[in-house]
DNA sequence: ATGACGATTTACT
DNA sequence: GTAAATCGTCATA
C-alpha cells in the first residue's frame, strides 16, 4: 500500500514531550465516507504527561468514562469534549496503561480546504458567519475538529491502522524552528501551567497563538 | 436529581 | 479587553 508514510506504533510509544516535538510536521489525516481526503500539518501541540501533572485530565489517576482513551496504547485518538460545544483530539502517548498524551492544536490546512471551509462555516453553533482565510481553519485545538469533522465516534481509534484517521510523515521541522511556550487555557493548574509544555512552529500564521511564553493568565 | 465546570471560539464594546 | 454560547460528565446528596 501507499502505507508507507503512516507513522506506526513505535513512533508513539515515547514519553509525551517527545512526542509532541516529534509531532510537528506531521500530517493529520481524516478521510471521509465519500472518500475525500482532508489532511494538515501539525504546527502546534501540547503535551500532557499524566497522573502528575495537574492539567492533564488524568491527573491523580483520576479515570472516568470521558477520559478512559487516555490509557490506551500509544497511538490511539484521545477526543474529549469541552465547553459544552467543542471536541479537541489528542495523540496517546507511551504505553497502555500510561495515561499520558499530546493535544493537537494546529494544522496548516493542505488538503480539502473547501470542504474544511464547509464544515467551519456550517450551521451553529459557535462557528462564524464570514468567509475565513486558509489560516483561520485550523488555527485552534477545537477549529481543526471542526474542519477534519473529528468527534466523539472517533475516541479510541486506532490511528495506526485506522482508515479514517491517522498520521502521516511528513517533512520534519528543524529544532530551530520549534519554540516552547506555557500552555493555554490551563490556568488552575498551578505551577503546572508554566511549564513549557506547549510547542509550535515558529512565525507560521496557523498556529492557534504565536506568542512566545513562560507564564499563562490565571482564568 | 441537581449543580458546577471546563485542555474553546466568536462577536462585540 | 470581556461575555455569551452550550451540554456531557462527574461529584454530591
Amino acid at each position: 500500500m501507499a502505507d508507507r508514510r503512516r507513522l506506526k506504533r513505535s513512533f508513539f510509544r515515547r514519553d509525551p514531550v517527545a512526542l509532541a516535538r516529534a509531532l510537528l510536521g506531521h500530517e493529520l489525516v481524516r478521510r471521509l465516507d465519500d472518500g475525500s481526503e482532508l489532511a494538515g500539518r501539525i504546527v502546534e501541540v501540547e503535551a500532557y504527561l499524566g497522573v502528575e501533572d495537574r492539567a492533564a485530565h488524568s491527573y491523580a489517576g483520576r479515570r472516568t468514562r470521558a477520559n478512559a482513551s487516555m490509557w490506551l496504547d500509544g497511538g490511539r485518538a484521545y477526543v474529549y469534549f469541552v465547553y459544552g460545544m467543542h471536541w479537541c483530539v489528542n495523540v496517546v502517548a507511551q504505553r497502555e496503561g500510561i495515561p499520558t498524551a499530546c493535544l493537537i492544536r494546529a494544522l496548516e490546512p493542505l488538503t480539502g480546504l473547501d470542504r474544511m471551509h464547509r464544515h467551519r462555516t456550517g450551521t451553529r453553533p459557535q462557528k462564524p458567519r464570514k468567509p475565513l482565510a486558509p489560516q483561520d481553519l485550523c488555527s485552534g485545538p477545537a477549529k481543526l475538529t471542526q474542519a477534519l469533522a473529528i468527534d466523539k465516534t472517533l475516541d479510541g481509534e486506532d490511528l495506526t491502522t485506522s482508515e479514517v484517521l491517522f498520521l502521516r510523515r511528513g517533512r520534519g521541522v528543524p529544532t530551530g524552528q520549534v519554540v516552547a511556550a506555557a500552555r493555554i487555557g490551563v490556568g488552575y493548574a498551578g505551577e503546572w501551567a508554566l511549564k513549557p509544555l506547549r510547542f509550535f512552529v515558529e512565525d507560521n500564521p496557523n498556529v492557534s497563538r504565536p506568542r512566545r511564553g513562560g507564564s499563562s493568565r490565571a482564568r
